[in-house]
DNA sequence: ACAATAATCCATGGATTTATGGAGGATGTC
DNA sequence: GACATCCTCCATAAATCCATGGATTATTGT
């Protein structure tokens, strides 16, 4: 092989990594990856969830799945979107760990986002305890859709939405513990203002559903639809 | 906070890790990290062998600095450039994985520029089984700065462009193990061969040392500059 | 102060990407 | 078969990115 021919390969090579890269390289790509971390969707439906017009929307999944991150499947007229894999959560999570530790502008976008909350938060680990000693209800604010497609086993299913007029569903004498999609996910912190400002003991997870995949602890789902 | 600003606030957030994803988006700029991976380097090295103009290297290097990828380092009239942390060469090596995982061109990238190797590999684990039972030799065919920057503890440096004349300084009668930046580095495998047909036993690690740190495995450095 | 070196900044043309309408393809219903 | 629905493909204009040459800044040596 010459060397002409080897440093074409080469560039070939890390081009062929980069077309993944490119993948992750637009906002609302990676919010569309956001939602697919949660259960595969329509494309009617990733459009309306992030707001963009049916085609752009339709454009950005083909270059997900050009870039191998997600598959389809169809369903009569509509077609499904999928995360290929738990590694496409996991380098998607990563990617945004690496963003807040090292870029300014994150931390910045994400207090302008999620509110300075400075609020208790309960990880993982302690979530399991109390589940276990039965001293906490835990609540889960995502859309009914992802909820069924997977959630913490024991949680109730109360899009954030529909709180204000549900709480009655909660019991009163329990710490409430919420969490949503993940770590930047602001339907829990929300629902936490929400719920505090009704005088109620709520207590937002670490993080969410994402991190609680990913750290390949038990989930429930429901048969519905 | 009004509906429009916190999707605007939203968008910001989505964008603000774009950023960074987009800085994964360029093959020079995945062939830079690469090499910043096995130490720290000036800007004009770095131009020298990724083989880019010097304008175009600082022009990516900017970019992955804004990304936080990378952070520098001034020493009299020269910037060393060098990796933000572990977690950038942890994203880096995801990212890698998930192509080859789920891109069918990945593979076939691959082993245009590494050769088709289906030959034997040594993992890390058996590569330290090995080097206790002292029945092997480690080489190392990275250039000598990367060598120095950090290496296998007992490994022999041999650049792979001076192997062919200074084979006599590796022992006969053991099995020869190279390793280079990782595990798409061409080094090893044009070594491997090289050293096979002078009759050698050479085997490659499967991969490198950029996994090699990544697993938290005892790295050597050396003191010369 | 002057020159030399290393790197960044700036301007430019060419290639890509993005958002968006409108046409077209596949599937299901009547 | 006619029609509606969901999605992809195509064409286009605006925005952004990429590589490169020339000017500029920061530092060191004379």
């Amino acid at each position: 092989m010459s060397e002409n021919t080897k440093s074409a390969t080469k560039a070939r090579l890390y081009d062929a990594f980069a077309a993944s890269g490119k993948a992750l390289a637009s906002g609302k790509r990676l919010e569309l990856l956001d939602l697919l971390a949660q259960g595969e969707r329509t494309v009617d439906a990733l459009a309306k969830v992030a707001g963009l017009n049916l085609t752009t929307a339709s454009a950005h999944l083909q270059t997900l799945k050009q870039a191998g991150f997600v598959t389809t499947r169809r369903e009569g007229v509509r077609i499904h979107y999928r995360l290929a894999g738990d590694d496409v959560a996991q380098l998607f999570a990563l990617l945004r760990k690496v963003a807040e530790a090292h870029r300014a502008a994150v931390p910045a976008a994400r207090d302008a986002y999620l509110g300075e909350d400075t609020a208790v938060e309960l990880s993982r680990e302690e979530l399991r305890v109390r589940i276990a000693s039965g001293d906490v209800v835990v609540l889960d604010v995502r859309p009914v859709e992802e909820y069924q497609a997977g959630h913490i086993p024991g949680a109730i299913s109360i899009p954030v939405d529909e709180l204000a007029e549900r709480t009655n569903e909660l019991p009163e004498d329990l710490e409430i513990v919420v969490y949503c999609r993940g770590e930047y996910c602001v339907l829990a912190y929300d629902a936490v203002r929400l719920l505090t400002d009704l005088g109620r003991r709520a207590i937002r997870l670490n993080d969410g559903m994402l991190e609680w995949r990913l750290s390949e602890l038990p989930v429930d789902a429901s048969d519905l639809t």
